[in-house]
Parts: structure tokens; C-alpha cells; sequence
DNA sequence: ATCGTATTTAGATAGTTGTCTAACTATCTA
DNA sequence: TAGATAGTTAGACAACTATCTAAATACGAT
């Protein structure tokens, strides 16, 4: 779950792709992979990273297994990238580095 | 320029700690890849990958060329990662799903 | 227990990426 | 023009990644 999980994990158009896809809400592993033109296994990796970069949560529910966006830790990404500009631009003094 | 530019080069933890560092200023190559233990072609990969993606300029000053932070566009990039959340949450309608 | 459905894990493979050294290009100075 | 300095480009290589098929696991129903 560190900066660099988040920024490999969104370096991949397909996992961004679901990413795109879970904000309109979760859906079942079958359901995502179903959106896409690869195996299910190949899904089942992507989610994994995403698991891993803590930009998705899982739950099961029966017999599958429904995926959930953490919009929190994608906020936190976002605020990553602008943190690699000043931001307050003349008003914001940083004391390491 | 595309997304995939943006999000594939800052996806490099290297990379990254460029941007950070253009961030305090201007640089130049030179510069840069002292700050680095990596060989200075590398660091011209690099540059050249942050370039592809617009997120830093070049302009050549004598023997030197130097490198600037594209602000812009790494706020672009902000704004594409929180493009893949509910921006609205509750606010927004969607459509389809 | 067995079967069917949903999903992940294992192992293999092709393509991509970061790195290096060596060679090349560009600019300045003598 | 020759030499020195600053960077980039070319070619090779190891490590990583996305993908696949096949096998394994987890759950629910019969």
C-alpha cells in the first residue's frame, strides 16, 4: 500500500478502466471481468494488484466475491501527484528536502 | 501526451523524485543526474520518457540543457486520477448503470 | 459426498522497461 | 580545426509484467 503499489497499480489502462467501472458503484469479480476482453485470471491478477495498492476492497458474498472502490486511497494518489508540485506556489514554506 | 504517457511515466519512483526536484526549480541535465546514483544515459531515458508524457520542457542554454516542470500537465494528471472517482458522490446522476 | 459455479493460483511465455557501456552529436573555447 | 564538456542515442541484457491455459480452492445445492 505504499505511494509506489498506488502508482504502478493506475499505470495499467485496464485496471483504470475498472477502477472507471467501480464508480458507478461494486460489482462481482464475474461481473468486471465480463466488461473486458481477457481471461478471468488475468482479471483475478489485476484485482489483486489494485487489492495490493489498497484502491479496492473485497468482500464475499456466497459464491463470489464483490469488489468495492476505496475512494479514500485514490484521493490520497491524487494528492500524491499535486504533492510533486508546489502547491501553494509561493505561500506554502516545506521544512525537509 | 496521451494518459497512458502521463500515468506510465510517473509510475517510476526515479521519475518521480525528477518531478520533485524541478518542482524547487529549474535544472539541468547535468544537475539532475548528480542527484542520482544512475548512469547518466539513464537519467536521458528518463527525461525522455517525462517528455513524451509533457510533464517537464527542454530548452537548450549553451552547452547545457535544461529541464523545467510542466505544472500543467501534472495537474492534469491529478485531475484524471480523480476523474476515476465519484467526483459529485451524492450530488452526481449517472446515467447508464 | 458430489456436482456446478465463481474465482484464484500456478506455471509458462512474449513483450516491456530500466539499466549499463560505448559511441555519437552539439556546443564552446583555444 | 582540435579538444573538452554536456547530453543523447544505440545496442545488449536482466528483471518485471500482462497474458494465457490448466489446475486448484471456495461455496452452495442436490
Amino acid at each position: 500500500m505504499s505511494a509506489q503499489d498506488i502508482f504502478k497499480a493506475i499505470s495499467d489502462p485496464t485496471r483504470r478502466q475498472i477502477l472507471k467501472l467501480l464508480h458507478g458503484g461494486s460489482r462481482t469479480a464475474g461481473q468486471l471481468a465480463e466488461a473486458f476482453e481477457v481471461s478471468k485470471a488475468s482479471m483475478s491478477h489485476h484485482f489483486a494488484v489494485l487489492k495490493a495498492a489498497d484502491l479496492i476492497r473485497s468482500e464475499r458474498r456466497g459464491q463470489q466475491i464483490v469488489y468495492t472502490l476505496n475512494t479514500t486511497v485514490l484521493q490520497d494518489a491524487a494528492t500524491l501527484l499535486l504533492d510533486l508540485l508546489p502547491r501553494g506556489l509561493a505561500r506554502r514554506r516545506r521544512a525537509g528536502t
